[in-house]
RNA sequence: CGGGGCGUAGCGCAGCUUGGUAGCGCGCUUGCUUUGGGAGCAAGAUGUCGCAGGUUCAAAUCCUGUCGCCCCGACCA
């Protein structure tokens, strides 16, 4: 390719839209262009990585026997509605754009394909003898994201390559998903990226075991925490950790005192002489469902710890079952109980609130669900609310308080915690950009769907399914963010949109001209990806913009063309090699050929 | 949706407080010079000042509404 055809307009100004490195340099470089809020035209350079990036993936995912296949992106809500998922997806919180066609019929653009591809396996897949199966396919995917930010990392349509296996136990499930774990440590090393394999939350998706692939970078909106030693790594969501010995607390006997304005655990310790692992703190929330009003939820937690979202969401889940998905878990608003004539004393509430005090506020049925995390169940005597205004109490047990509470991990775990498999380690935390997921489904999607197979013993059971995903546009984005310096993008050559750029220094000196046009030649035929910047410019404008783009190998056709030699340097290196222009090819292609297999381990070198 | 901010030339911004001829830098076009790290000089083109109402002799500027975008919080590849 020559520069003079690409239609390379670069920038010399960062654009305003954009925040972190990695979408800066990328539009920059004429890589994306904005279309509307989380809409981006991929621009040639960036097809061109994307398109790389692709075929890493397709040939890791066949290697692994999966087949290739192409779904639709508009879906029918009725396939949606029988998974139990079209409210969930596009009530409220939903994420799915739906829209209603000219007969009046429901579609929904897909987020995800666990449906269709679920019904689809239950018309084909009758046997056993046809298992395992494993589909895949590359496609755009669309989500009503709240907040689109930072270019693709969070786009509202977007490239995913997302992977669903059926089998017919979950041993095999199992074997299928340690299989991808590895084809996926496989994608990101050849793609060049520092990737963390962690625990993970299965969130909307459900299911069990799931692992989350987690790009190392400061701009990451998921907290890892992760061991030293590294055998363990999880996100925030779901990481577990021991939490720091409470300071013991001789309470003989249940007593009230006041504490005037005291409405912290710190002013409360502070004031009385306590340390925060001595006290309770008491949350108020409201769980919503599809079916009806919300479920009030009071959770206790030891005065030092924060609570869990994510936790708490799914404890919810499974307590209250019979009541489907939880929607939405919010705070409850002190201010808007307020305007229904509840006055809560906040800031001395303590785990034995009474439910009187929620009684007629709307949408909310019954009494407090009560929850309390370990840290605080396991506490013999505390300090906690007194639920009269300007007063707290020391109660000397749980038993003293006389409720019925579900005790639960619903604590988040902090950077520095003892991890619970070696005490003598702690936690650290880093940030990441969540490149992959896997999960192991089970037979949650197969068993609405009704997509049964005949075992051997000729019963009818519903298939064990896997899906896998991984974001495609994303992670070439997540590449730039590990790989860049001030001057701009510094492309790994597995999926750099060109491995060698040939700068001609003087476009208008013949014997440069010349030369170049002989090393390009040479450089295509032997299957290299190179381009030839011949645009008519000062040298200095091509060396700014070769390094913007990120192009790994630079060519250099100067001053030194009269004698036959070009210089090569690399684009993270400063070093430049002077040599014959002979010399080029047999120095330049053996080293192209290594590091096209990324980060790979190399073979039989 | 809650909180904060911004919409003025392709890009980055000033002008708005105090209403009166729409500006700067980069980019673009032409010419001459220059030619190894975003060149110099000269000449030039480019704007429904986001949109709609209102106030006014007069609105980029003041008022109202509306749309779009960005940042901070709750969702996810």
């Amino acid at each position: 390719m020559r520069a003079q055809d690409l239609l390379l307009v670069t920038l010399r100004e960062p654009p305003a839209e954009a925040e972190i490195p990695s979408h800066q340099w990328l539009v920059r470089g004429g890589f994306i262009r904005r279309v509307a809020s989380g809409i981006y035209a991929y621009m040639p350079l960036m097809w061109r990585v994307l398109r790389k990036v692709e075929a890493i993936i397709r040939e890791e995912m066949d290697a692994t026997g999966a087949l290739e296949l192409r779904l639709p992106a508009l879906q029918p809500a009725e396939l949606w509605r029988r998974s139990g998922r079209w409210d969930t997806y596009t009530a409220g919180e939903g994420i799915m754009f739906s829209l209603t066609d000219r007969q009046g019929r429901e579609l929904g653009l897909g987020p995800t394909h666990e449906e269709v591809v679920t019904s689809l396996a239950a018309d084909l897949i009758r046997s056993y003898r046809q298992l395992p199966v494993s589909l895949y396919q590359l496609q755009t995917k669309f989500r009503d994201e709240i907040r689109p930010r930072f270019g693709l990392m969070r786009g509202r349509e977007f490239i995913m390559k997302d992977a669903y296996s059926f089998h017919a136990d979950e041993e095999d499930l199992r074997r299928y998903y340690g299989c991808m774990d590895q084809a996926y440590r496989r994608i990101f090393a050849r793609c060049g990226l520092k990737v963390l394999a962690v625990q993970a939350d299965s969130g909307a998706i459900g299911g069990g075991a799931s692992q989350e692939f987690m790009a190392v970078a400061d701009a990451g909106e998921d907290l890892v925490l992760s061991s030293g030693d590294g055998r363990y790594a999880a996100n925030q969501e779901r990481a577990q950790s021991l939490p720091p010995p409470s300071a013991p607390l001789k309470v003989t006997a249940d007593q009230c005192f006041a504490t005037p304005g005291q409405t912290t655990i710190e002013a409360v310790c502070a004031a009385h002489h306590l340390d925060p692992t001595q006290t309770v703190k008491v949350l108020l929330h409201r769980a919503c469902f599809a079916d009806g009003p919300d479920q009030p939820v009071l959770t206790a937690l030891r005065g030092d710890q924060e609570v869990n979202p994510v936790k708490l969401t799914n404890t919810l889940g499974r307590l209250l079952a019979e009541r489907g998905t939880v929607l939405a878990l919010e705070r409850l608003d002190a201010d808007i109980l307020q305007d229904h004539g509840v006055r809560l004393p906040v800031g001395f509430l303590g785990p034995d609130l009474s439910d009187d005090v929620i009684q007629g506020v709307p949408d909310l049925v019954g009494g407090f669900l009560r929850i309390v995390d370990s840290t605080a169940a396991d506490l013999a005597g505390f300090v906690c609310g007194a639920n009269v205004p300007d007063r707290h109490r020391r109660v000397p047990g749980w038993p003293a308080l006389g409720l019925s509470l579900t005790r639960a991990d619903v604590r988040s775990a902090q950077p520095g915690d003892r991890c619970c498999h070696d005490p003598k380690t702690v936690l650290t935390a880093t940030r990441g950009i969540e490149v992959g997921h896997i999960f192991q489904l089970g037979r949650k999607y197969s068993s609405a769907l009704a997509a049964c197979f005949n075992s051997e013993s000729g019963d009818a059971e519903p298939m064990w399914m896997g899906c896998y995903g991984i974001g495609v546009s994303r992670l070439a984005q997540a590449v730039v963010e590990q790989n860049h310096d001030d001057n701009g993008m510094i492309w790994p050559v597995s999926i750099a949109p060109f491995e060698v750029v040939i700068t001609v220094a003087n476009g208008e000196e013949q014997e440069q001209c010349g030369l170049a046009e002989k090393l390009y030649g040479e450089l295509r035929a032997a299957g290299v990806d190179v381009l030839l910047d011949d645009r008519m410019e000062r040298a200095g404008v091509k060396f700014k913009d070769a390094d913007l783009l990120g192009i790994p190998w630079r060519v250099v056709v100067g001053r030194n063309a009269a004698r036959g030699h070009v210089e090569l340097k690399t684009r993270s290196e400063k070093d430049v090699l002077d040599m014959d222009a002979s010399q080029l090819l047999p120095h330049l292609i053996p080293r192209l050929q290594r590091q096209r297999r990324g980060g790979l381990p190399e073979a039989g070198v």
